[in-house]
DNA sequence: CTGTTAGCGCCTTCAG
DNA sequence: CTGAAGGCGCTAACAG
């Protein structure tokens, strides 16, 4: 006994349908005009009564293109970078793409390996939100021109399409929305800046902002997410010295908003009522949260879609310069951001 | 001039090393010892002056193993389903695989779509998260004998290997839970139970504890995810009825469990003061809502490594017959689910 | 140890 | 309108 029913082959249909490979595969690319509609109903009926699929891995091979798009993700645990995933999705789906999803759990060498793989298994394009890519792996991808774009994150002296967020913008937006809101002591928070671009433009946006008020005072803090202890000393610390000032945290993103929430409940600093607190990312619990979190949500779906257009710009041969796409992002404004008497 | 450098094939690095294919093909493919150290060393150097990269593409069809596995998922917007999707990520590396996500976003033609597709590409095992599945789609796929295990949720009808929670066990524990800390009219909320096995056993499995215990009042509902106002009024109602009996809610998983949530703010029916609250599906920020929500936590990861490992099974050969595996879920016991007095 | 020879399943000239 | 022949990049006999 076989032990898998071997598949159906465009011969195997030839053969049923009395006719030669290349009627088969006029029909299966759509060239109906120039066949016989005898020979196509024929060709009709092998191809259901063998239930016959092309294989298409010998079509990627032959033709040189796969129409398959790689998605290499630093950590899909992060709802942001979900709904990144479901734009990319609908926009893979409209242009006829198949997705091939990596998530490289914010490891370096994951990443390594999955541009590898991808670029192995001759994905025509790929969208890459970057934990920090080798040199080495940088340069064999620019010498093979493979489309790509960036997500969210630049990658330090590489040039290539990026969208994201307008940092600028939406840093400047939630300090100055603190402010007029009477808070006047300000921490900015992040996870360690190193080379990631955004944190570092948000953080810059910040201080700019702060600087245009003299009765401001701004400080900011990097701590690694899983880090709660430092957290919680960092927090503790700076309401100990600024709490009787009308005190308030920016957070640098969704996950470290959620670090960020924990350890306040356990200092038992209510959001709202004794600290201020705005975070990047909007939080689906967001208004569960006491009275809840103000946000600065972003445009996910459709950053996900735009770097997914511009991918597909340059599969089909656009040639224009590297160009950086932002979206504005928008404060959702509810109760931990109150505002002072 | 060219668009696209082309990619060096294993020819050109039989030209640049002075050999044949084959040594080169023998080289990539780990058979070390058969080369001599001299070859061995001039296909190591071609290799690297060309950049060269084997296509994985022109492998898989030649030797009819891609090592790729496709996984569906009915919504990757769930946390649940990207906690799986790590599990199973995690045990395609120890394997060797590489992971085809796809998202049917709960639509069944996607479902069928993406199925053809995945076997077009020759995955060589298949982990559902299903919908429903077509008929056609079904008996194609029986025939076909691709490996294949569902997640979750089981197909009406359809034998095939299964992993998830063990229902029975964790909607008993949520109920005993609710009964034992004093509350006395528990209501079973979940989304329309249709064909849909899981929300089927989970409620069977409450209606059975509840007939234990004679004072207890016991009722169900169900309710489409984005109907908010039916939610508000169902909870509502039932507050009217039993608010005074100690009434308590039974969720049957973590996307209802947020908008029972948000309905029961809007009321004002604070979980664990006015009425108990129970969801299944462990939440990242369950701790922070009000007093904290009780939730049953599945071994979500677990889950993914184990239905991976039960394809490669198959995969490789095994012939058992279908298997159902289940995990145990844990109740996380917080402010919600409050003892009465 | 090494190279030659056939294909894998499909698409694409190029002649009927 | 139709079909035969060749080759995409790679591996797997089969000979040296």
């Amino acid at each position: 006994m076989k032990h898998k029913a071997a598949r159906a082959t465009i011969s195997d249909v030839a053969k049923a349908a009395k006719t030669g490979k290349t009627s088969v595969s006029r029909y299966l690319n759509g060239e109906h005009q120039a066949l016989s509609p005898d020979l196509k109903q024929r060709i009709e009926q092998a191809i259901s009564a063998l239930n016959y699929r092309p294989n298409q891995m010998a079509r990627g091979l032959k033709r040189g293109r796969t129409r398959l798009i790689g998605l290499i993700i630093a950590d899909i645990t992060n709802p942001y970078s979900v709904d990144v995933l479901c734009g990319i999705e609908a926009a893979c789906r409209a242009g006829g793409f198949t997705l091939l999803v990596c998530n490289t759990n914010n490891e370096i060498d994951q990443e390594q390996h999955y541009l590898q793989l991808l670029s192995s298994y001759q994905v025509e394009g790929l969208v890459v939100n970057a934990v920090g890519m080798r040199e080495e792996a940088l340069n064999l991808l620019q010498q093979s021109l493979l489309p790509m774009v960036l997500i969210d994150r630049k990658i330090p002296d590489f040039s290539c399409d990026v969208v994201g967020l307008d940092n600028r913008q939406a840093a400047t937006d939630a300090t100055e929305h603190l402010v007029n809101n009477g808070y006047r002591a300000l921490l900015f928070l992040s996870e360690p800046i190193g080379m990631v671009n955004t944190r570092l433009e948000r953080l810059q946006a910040f201080r700019q902002s702060c600087a245009r008020y003299p009765e401001v005072v701004s400080e900011n803090a990097e701590v690694a997410l899983s880090d709660s202890g430092a957290l919680e000393r960092i927090i503790h610390d700076f309401y100990q010295r600024h709490g009787g000032r009308h005190a308030a945290l920016i957070v640098a993103n969704g996950a470290l908003t959620l670090q960020v929430a924990r350890a306040m409940r356990r200092l038992g600093l209510e959001w709202g009522r004794k600290m201020g607190l705005v975070g990047f990312d909007e939080l689906e619990w967001a208004e569960l949260a006491g009275d809840g979190i103000t946000t600065l949500k972003q445009p996910t779906w459709q950053i996900g879609y735009a770097a997914l257009e511009r991918v597909i710009q340059r599969i089909e041969g656009e040639a224009t310069p590297v160009q950086e796409q932002t979206f504005h992002g928008e404060l959702v404004i509810r109760g931990s951001s109150r505002p002072l008497a």
